[in-house]
DNA sequence: ACCTGAACACCGTTCAAGT
DNA sequence: ACCTGAACACCGTTCAAGT
């Protein structure tokens, strides 16, 4: 058997990464096989394990797809500032995460949790998701203490990917997505005046 | 074979249920094998769908009881008022879920959808779930309309449940729980600081 | 060195066959 | 009617054997 080598082993590696973020674009990584996986480009089972250790292993490699797009998604310049810049990113995200439900909701899937310990290069780029909304809030108060700031920050962050998650798996009909927008937009605007009024 | 009916019909669901939560507690959901399940009851897995349609069904029937006991933890009758009363329910909410993370994480996993649409009985009890949360938001803000508090409740709620889910996967060491109460306190001050003005 | 194909261990679900 | 045990279809992972 073994076929004449018609792919690199990183051209092997991303011909995996993109069919497998096809399939769970379309039916969720639930539905992510990989005897179909290998077969959708060609090659057999053993050769997905050449680039990657596992399917936990290649989920994670997804993940880190999504959250580079979804960070993109949000580092777009603001055309408004203030408390409408941070809507606006809350807005973004509910946007990526409507129109990307599936690859979107398996990063902080709970049941999604990889054994081996979290990769540096990975966690970094967990680190990186709610950049822009701290570049906006830092720019609302600029003498708060670092740790403050990132406080803020995460709580914020946490509350808009809350809301998005229950919301959208609650009803994702487009016809609730103005309600969405609205449940969002009162959680920015609350948290905002009172942290405003707070620091 | 077929032994005698040593169980009756809802003792045998009884039997089933307890023994896939002790599972589930232990070690997640996706520990939850029914051959090792039946076994550990004394029945063979053909039984678990006499009472059970299959593994989604159990497991919905697991979260439905959670969802009970989370709802309960919330329950208790606050030593305060006022806002303290809700800081105190964000609390309670963290406390149930860092003590309970793998059944708590599951029901509202993304990935746990059950393709039969949603029963009543168990829509209900997710409705219900942040009932204590709006009884003290309606007596700080008396008159506010029905279907506005219902909307805070739910933003409010979802951030609780955004900040503790995020925050116990990054790290749910108990040297890390005083930091994840404080932002959740911070979430919650800023959000009921912003509503109690605009309303 | 690359890749296959088959094997292994495991799982959810079904159901004919027992009592 | 209740329950078993085996079968079915499927899956992640490994690896000896091919080129």
């Amino acid at each position: 058997m073994a076929r004449r080598s018609e792919h690199s082993h990183d051209e092997l590696k991303a011909l995996v990464l993109q069919a497998a973020e096809t399939i769970i674009i379309e039916d969720g990584y639930a539905a992510l096989n990989l005897r179909t996986l290998a077969l959708d480009i060609g090659y057999t089972v053993g050769s997905v394990y050449m680039v990657f250790a596992n399917r936990a292993d290649l989920l994670m490699h997804i993940n880190a797809r999504t959250l580079e797009a979804l960070s993109l998604a949000m580092a777009q310049p603001p055309k408004v500032s203030g408390l409408a810049a941070i809507e606006a990113l809350a807005l973004a995200y509910l946007s990526y995460a409507r129109q990307n439900f599936n690859r979107w909701s398996m990063v902080f899937d709970p049941h999604n949790v990889n054994k081996a310990p979290i990769p540096v290069w990975y966690q970094a780029k967990i680190d990186r998701l709610f950049a822009a909304l701290e570049t906006q809030l830092a720019l609302l108060a600029p003498h708060t203490p670092p740790a403050e700031l990132a406080q803020a920050v995460w709580a914020l962050g946490c509350g808009i990917q809350g809301v998005c998650l229950l919301s959208l798996k609650a009803d994702s009909k487009p016809a609730q997505l103005k309600h969405i927008e609205n449940t969002l937009k009162l959680l920015v605007r609350n948290f905002m005046c009172g942290w405003t009024t707070a620091t």
